[in-house]
DNA sequence: CGCGGGTTTGATGATGCTCAAGCCCGGTGG
DNA sequence: CCACCGGGCTTGAGCATCATCAAACCCGCG
């Protein structure tokens, strides 16, 4: 599948092995012809991005999406009083942006960090439409993927209605199982709506329970 | 627009503008030509609802996707002490479902009622699959449309996760200002996830800080 | 060895929930 | 026309839960 190309030996392989991922990802929810996969890689760009570095940061507009390959990343924003608020994890497989901020150009409240170095492959805001024209089986993809978005989002709305503290990490620890031991705790509680001290105080609660 | 048609004289109209009513807010964001338009007609059953009665109720699977023409819907459930939380409310040029159980014809958790009469258009789980092969364009309408879902989701996730109780209220009655005023407040204090005592006694202070 | 980020532990206090009663108002039936 | 009823809203008192603040601890790393 590799080798046999025009292109820098070393870099080849690795950008292949790249969109592979992605194109996976999307022919999991529709299939592609050869021609618009070519179509797909083009509108993409590879990115690195450094632990602590931020893709985006909250006052400027949102101009990508994101999907990542390898690593972790994370969108959070901090409220009126200071409080740190994460919004999404984003680990191999996901997709990330700050949509509001993508489609009408208004600057972000969010800010987008990585939590690992990370590899992610960048679509940009002048090439997204460009990219529904020409292949528009996206539009099939990409409203699969918002539904699915949706319904995650929703599930985690009545959560933070109606479950106990204890469930609130419980039901995490659940959904997230490869997330909960890649990042500092204090900022899952970020993420369930705790402070780092009640958060530490359930777990030790759970331990006894066992 | 109405009258020289071999229908019966009093009910065509009234549907005609049934349709409209759909047929502009999809043209708001993708444009139809009159054949597609004709075709998404034949999807959609009108249907009546009364008051209190239900759509649909926990337990059963979710067949339909409704847009509400004239009147108000409500998606709630009931959590395991009894509690029940508001999902969502659905005016007039609102889609309303469980997307979940639609989708996978799982049983849902949710159940919608109608808390005015309403007047809906019925989307079946059958035809759904149907539009959208006939008319592909409705896949970015419906993309589109997600994907605003999804912004105000996450807007509600932030608002739950940082505002101050007070917040909450003035939040929500900013956001849906119609909303406030038709139905009854300790409906609305399940939406945002407080008690009626205390969603009373917020407005309270509200009054005496003016 | 010492520093720093992250987690734990404790004491205290505020906030919102629970339970229980009273109130307001519109609708119904005597 | 009045009496009563019921749903919804309000008010109050007591209590549980979590946030806050502060200190100690743990551990990996320079």
């Amino acid at each position: 599948m590799a080798g046999i190309h025009t292109v820098p030996a070393i870099l080849f392989p690795i950008l292949a092995i790249m969109y592979e991922v992605l194109l996976d990802n999307i022919n999991r929810k529709v299939t592609l012809s050869a021609e618009e996969q070519e179509v797909i890689k083009t509108c993409f760009v590879p990115k690195k991005i450094r632990k602590k570095q931020y893709v985006l940061q909250a006052g400027e507009a949102c101009k990508h999406i994101l999907f990542v390959e390898k690593g972790l990343l994370r969108t959070y924003y901090t409220d009126d009083n200071g409080g740190e608020h994460t919004v999404q994890f984003a680990p191999e497989n996901w997709w990330i942006s700050d949509m509001y901020s993508f489609l009408t150009n208004e600057p972000s409240l969010y800010n987008i960090t990585a939590l690992e170095d990370t590899e992610a492959l960048m679509l940009s805001n002048g090439t997204f439409e460009e990219m529904v024209t020409k292949v528009p089986k996206m539009e099939r993809y990409l409203r699969i993927l918002m539904q699915n978005n949706l319904v995650a989002l929703q599930r985690r709305i009545t959560g933070a209605l109606s479950d106990s503290t204890e469930e609130k990490y419980t039901r995490f620890t659940k959904t997230y199982p490869d997330i909960v031991n890649r990042v500092p705790q204090h900022i899952i509680a970020t993420y369930i709506g705790l402070t780092p001290e009640t958060l530490s105080r359930i777990r030790k609660q759970l331990l006894h329970k066992k």
